[in-house]
DNA sequence: ACTCTAGGTGTACTGTGTACACCTGTCAAT
DNA sequence: ATTGACAGGTGTACACAGTACACCTAGAGT
């Protein structure tokens, strides 16, 4: 037999992480997120449902790791130094590309979603308006403003990090200022000496919300004082 | 025997809808969404799974009449004519009432959602920019604006009516004026010709994106000019 | 007294995520 | 060459979900 390696005609492409990503995106792409299964997505890989397992934690960990590529996607102009115009200009690619994937929107919202690639994008937006000139506190709230139900990642941000894993928490938080020098920066400036004199990184739900909401209806005021009309 | 009707003594309350929906909510309070199947539900109640749905169309209908009691609940302040203080107050009722039941957001971005009470309540905040004087377009707009992920309702709300009922669809929106005079002033507004001629309601997603992000954008960069801090 | 019916019951089916034990082919070290 | 570890695919099985369908039963209207 000159080939055994190939004696089966129709071998299976071994499965990888990111083979079962990517497919899984392609399936919830044309099936929709629903149809989306553990059982769907196997069979859809000539595969056992559990053989899935060897490569992704489980579902949760699947659509962690679906929009994780689907950031990751996110193409980054380089900035030209006119901040605003920048950061339009990415926040808009960024929401052509979930657009890509219906289902990244339902599936973010759905979960924290501090992955990797999430942090990265968040820091380089907020990179444009810090290294813009505004000051991290305004930026801070900014970040809020635009993310607060927009993307569905902001309330969260530094929030309720479960104390269980207290050494892998204090290695991110170490981590942060190398990886991620902007929110860095604004976790500098959010953090604040709980009741018991430990340093609590927190967001004031409620002031951003209302930061948020005045921003749009002074918005309108203005529009409506210029006579604005969109035709 | 005097009592009948008493003889057992530990008699079930009789279910209802108003009553399922009522422990149904209670329950998803303390023990949270995801715990709330049709199972614990009617173990909550006393009674067999299969009891629900002879008040509740099944599990969807459940939820939906959750948020409709939830909007339902969003206490609606008398209009003092300052439109932005008076829509201001009211957004931030409504906002007091979804956080009550923190499981509502979830379940309100997972649906369309255009629920009786939730008619009102959009009805009642357009009405405020309306009578504040406010063209029906930059309304239309600022709507979207609050809306667009923040509420998670407004970039469906009239797009997408299968056409598998037209009949009632067409009863919907003969219905609209007299229920909702300012919805109806906007979808009014909004109509434009389709390719076939026929009256298409439809916003175009892009531009209202593209509306709020401008703002929040505006908003930021007039901050920044005036050395704006949270301080 | 008789039927109708609203409303609660019981059983059963399909589909989900995943734990656990098991094979099997590859490769490194003996 | 033999061994054995191990990465990766398999099979079976379980608990839980939503809900279709047939059934029972108590009370109201005739």
């Amino acid at each position: 037999m000159a080939a055994p390696l190939e004696s089966t005609p129709a071998r299976r492409a071994p499965l990888s992480r990111a083979r079962v990503l990517h497919v899984a995106m392609a399936y919830a792409d044309t099936h929709g997120i629903d149809a989306l299964s553990m059982r769907s997505l196997a069979q859809e890989l000539s595969v056992v449902p559990m053989a899935l397992y060897k490569h992704v934690g489980g579902k949760e960990d699947l659509l962690d790791g679906m929009i994780e590529v689907v950031v990751g996607e996110i193409v980054h102009e380089p900035a030209t130094g006119a901040w605003k115009r920048d950061a339009r200009e990415r926040i808009l690619a960024a929401r052509s590309t979930l657009q890509r994937h219906q289902w990244s929107r339902a599936v973010l919202e759905s979960r924290p979603a501090m992955t990797p690639a999430m942090l990265d994008y968040l820091d380089a937006l907020t990179g444009l308006f810090i290294d813009g000139g505004l000051s991290v506190d305004l930026t801070h709230h900014v970040m809020h403003a635009l993310g607060n139900r927009m993307w569905g990642f902001s309330q969260e941000l530094f929030a309720a990090t479960p104390p269980s894993d207290t050494a892998s928490f204090n290695a991110q938080r170490d981590a942060l200022p190398r990886q991620h020098p902007h929110l860095a920066q604004i976790a500098r400036a959010a953090a604040h000496a709980g009741p018991d004199g430990v340093l609590v990184l927190g967001c004031d739900d409620a002031f951003e919300f209302e930061f948020a909401l005045d921003i749009v209806l002074d918005g309108a005021e203005k529009l409506h004082a210029l006579n604005w009309t969109s035709g």
